[in-house]
Order: C-alpha cells, then structure tokens, then sequence
DNA sequence: CTTACGTTGTACGGCATCGTATAACCCGAG
DNA sequence: CTCGGGTTATACGATGCCGTACAACGTAAG
C-alpha cells in the first residue's frame, strides 16, 4: 500500500501549533499543508472539512489537558497546597499547554462549542483547586473565592501587559500566591 | 459641498463595535461599510488603508479607557478601597469597554504594536490599584502582589468559564475581592 | 516485475477580502 | 439654475482560502 507520508495526528498536531501561535483564524488548511512540507492533498482523505480538523484539536487538547495533569498530580502531589501548585504549573507553565489554553479561551468567547467544552474543563480544573483549598479552609464560600482566585490568577497574568518597575514578575506571583492560599508570611 | 453622510469617527466607532464582538479579524472595511449602510467608497478617503483605521481605534480606545477613568474615579473616588473597586468598575463592567479591551488582550498576543500600547494602559491603570493599595498596606511586596491580584481577577474572570453549583458568581467575586483587599470578614 | 491501492500534487470553481479607479451623485455657493 | 467639490457607488484586478476532481506517484503484495 501507498506509504502514509503525513498521517492524522501530524495534521491535529500542526494544527495545535497554528493555534497556539496565531488563534483559530490562524489554522488554515493549505498553511498547515506549508508548515508540514506538502501540500493539502491528504488532508481530505483524513477529514471532511476544516471543521473536523478543529474538533479533533480539541479532543487532543481536553485529553491532555485535563487527564493527564490529574494523573499526573495524583501520583506526584505532595499536601493540599502544593498540589493547587503543581497542578497550576503543568497546565499554566507548560510551553505547550498554556499558548494553547490561551488560544481556546479566546475562541470560546465567540463559539459556543467551544465554551461548551471549556467549560468542561475549567470546571474539572476548578474542582481540583476546591479540594486543595477546603483542606485547610473550612467556610465554602471563601473555599470558593479562593479557588476563584487562584484561577483568574494562573489566566488573567498572561493577559496582562504591565511592568513591575525595579521587581521581576515571579516572587510577585509567588507572593500572591501566598495570598490567595492565605500562607501567613514569615511563615515559609 | 458634497453632504458627509458616514464621517470618520462612525468607521472608528463601527470598528471598536466589530473588534468587540469578533475580534480584530472581524473587522474588515466591507463588513463595516455593510453594518454602515453604505458601501466601501467612501472609507479609502479618510484611511489609507485598514490599518490606519486599526490604529486610530487603538487612539480612541486609549484615551476613553485611560484618561475618561482616571478623570472620574477622581473625581468622585472616595476612599481608596472604593476607588480600586470604581475604577474596575468603569474598565471592566462597562458594557462597551469591556469588550474592547478583551478583544485588545487578544490582539495584544501576537501584534508587538499593541501589545505596546497595551502596557502603556495596563502600567497606568496598575498603578492606580498600587497607590489606592498602598494606603492600608506598608509592605511595597504585598501592595504589589494585591495589585496584580485585583488585576489578574479583573481580567481572569472574563476568560474562566467554570461555573459555580448552587451559587452565583456576583458574591464569589466580592469575597475574592475582600481578600485581595485584606477586609476582616464579619467587619463589612 | 507487475499490479493494486492508498497517498500526494495539481488544477479548478467559488467566495471573501483588499485596495484602486472612475463614474454617479448630492449639496451649497454664486 | 448651474456649477464645483467632496462623497459615495460600482466595477475591477489581485490575493488567499475552501473544498473537489483527477492524475501522478510510490510502496507492498503477488
């Protein structure tokens, strides 16, 4: 048989990639054919239109976004705090996830779809932080605006643009961090 | 003289409208001119192309969303927690700016143009919360880290599709407001 | 080697968009 | 009323993109 030159998931990948980099509008068929050294020629023969393309994007993404880290906190997380942190750090600091994270957001403002399945996530996400945070907080609704918090935080620092004259950004995330998890300073 | 019929600022104006509800790439000069009721000809005799009309919106946006804000919360700011809580208020409530400015973020990502101004507005406005923070708080390492909070959350919350079972979001985010600002509970 | 079949390249029609050119139009001045 | 100027509509070429059709190609099986 024919050899498979550019199988399915380079295709799911690159587009991924296109993305990551540019937003949805950026994953265009014959760009990614460019991107991956052919042309679109096989692209139909895996999917019926963009659109599939697309929705097997998120696929990938829900799977490794939300499994994955969950197992992988499972396994390795320490206490309560440090597996909000962990769990932050895999999906939030990941050179991979976090431009593709971003990227979905911003398309899910404008397709329902997608909101849909964000939400999905977030709320798996949210969930995750609630447990971690109840374990050393006892009122729910702090428990709640805590890990309200904790999340608008992981997402809203990459959205904003503002310096922080004579000071890098990381102690001040971190100090903030204390904040949200209420760690008493001097205390560390 | 020939009757201006769709002067400057209704292109601008129709643009910030389009840029806010489907980001940058939904404006395009025909879209426009069709949401204008009139057809392209006349746009190309006050822009040189698209994107001047982009940047002059980034014009018009800058000064409603900096110079506007800061001129009211002084003057009708009271004390300065009340004045961290206007000036989010008037950004991030707002029904017409808030859009824009989301759509900017965005943008922001990937255009280094933006993504300039962007920071101009951002570094402005995080120094409001700064010197409104700075007045209950001494330690210049915590009133950063609570600016960037109340900032991240301003914003976070826009892009965080989780729900929250049994509860609205409005209390939640008050209560996370509290806790940036450091207010006591059961001292409201 | 030959054949069969899946993969890829190329060409095409259709659509949306940009920016330009030019003609039609409309209002106010004279 | 007529004329002049700026404003707007229309038509155009160019580009980029989608999805389809089909031919060219290459590998594995026989």
């Amino acid at each position: 048989m024919g050899a498979l030159r550019t199988p399915r998931e380079k295709w799911v990948e690159a587009g991924l990639r296109a993305l990551a980099e540019g937003g949805v509008d950026a994953v265009r068929v014959e760009a990614l054919a460019k991107a991956l050294g052919v042309t679109k020629g096989g692209f139909y023969g895996y999917f019926a239109d963009r659109d599939a393309l697309l929705t097997e994007m998120l696929d990938t993404w829900e799977r490794e976004s939300v499994d994955d880290v969950v197992a992988r906190v499972e396994r390795e997380g320490g206490d309560a705090r440090d597996k909000v942190r962990l769990a932050g750090r895999l999906t939030f600091s990941s050179d991979r996830l976090l431009p593709i994270d971003l990227a979905i957001r911003e398309w899910a403002r404008r397709d329902p779809t997608v909101a849909d399945r964000l939400r999905r996530v977030d709320n798996e996400r949210l969930q995750l932080a609630r447990d971690a945070i109840g374990t050393f907080c006892a009122d729910p609704e702090e428990v709640e605006a805590r890990a309200l918090l904790a999340f608008c935080a992981a997402i809203g620092r990459h959205f904003l643009a503002a310096d922080h004259p004579g000071r890098t950004r990381a102690p001040i995330i971190a100090r903030a961090a204390d904040i949200i998890l209420d760690v008493p300073q001097g205390n560390r």
